[in-house]
DNA sequence: GATATATGCTTGAGTAGTCAAGTATATATC
DNA sequence: GATATATACTTGACTACTCAAGCATATATC
């Protein structure tokens, strides 16, 4: 019967949360032929200035390790979502850039992303939902 | 250039953040010789009254699928650390009870949780874990 | 400019889950 | 009380990662 602090509480809980809402996202995104972490990448190749970036980088932005991102890219790469690139200053990095077609997939999973994800945080007001993100921010 | 709403920015940094945090606990817990996700089933045990939980159960709290609990509990209570138990009042069901050994273990390692969790959430004040704690909860 | 060390990425082997199907038991309906 | 349907759990086959090791290139040091 021992005393259980708010932060362990917390980390258990959020756990429960990111599973759940990973499958659900997951289930979306079927539709589309993606899953939640090809989601994540295309979203932050969309975001990033020239759709393009280093695959360590990618790795740390979607939390998983770099041979992680060597196995999620190479179908993606197979079907023309992202191209490799080399680098000219850095022979030692591949660059990924999300295509056209990569960038139109994007846009239409975004859709039911955003779908989704206001499903699921209905219960949460627009401020609620911003102050979670702002919490969040402050751990990462 | 397209819009992202906070719900969409929310279960990105959220999905990101758990995975950061499971990896630290994987790797603070890795010196007891469990995981997290055997942590979180000992955790849940030991919270209910007769430290006894139906599989099912276990699964729904810990975010898992019931075949994944039949996997998880196997060498566990290989080694002891958790008992199976009929229900005389349903032969389908197979509980899990944490033995006193699961008792003592999961002790010791939850103060290597706590003082996991404790640094990992330093940026956060008290009452901002519990914000956090209940903003969770009203999604979950 | 040779050598040591660090960085970026890939690969083989292993692990922790998933899903679909199957078995056993329970419950509801006629 | 037989039949249909639902629930609890397990199993085989698969997937999505992980880590450790390895290779190639870059950077720092002497």
């Amino acid at each position: 019967m021992s005393q259980v602090s708010i932060g362990s509480t917390l980390i258990i809980q959020n756990a429960l949360l990111a599973s759940k809402l990973s499958k659900k996202v997951d289930n979306q995104l079927s539709m589309h032929g993606i899953s939640f972490t090809e989601y994540m990448i295309m979203h932050h190749l969309d975001g990033s200035p020239l759709k393009t970036m280093r695959r360590i980088e990618l790795a740390e932005h979607v939390g998983i390790s770099a041979s992680g991102v060597t196995r999620l890219i190479a179908p993606m790469e197979k079907i023309k979502i992202v191209e490799k690139e080399a680098n000219p200053r850095d022979a030692r990095q591949s660059l990924v850039k999300l295509s056209k077609t990569g960038q139109r997939l994007y846009k239409e999973a975004s859709v039911s992303f955003e779908d989704c994800a206001s499903g699921v945080l209905d219960s949460l007001s627009e401020n609620q939902q911003e102050k979670l993100v702002d919490l969040i921010g402050k751990v990462l």
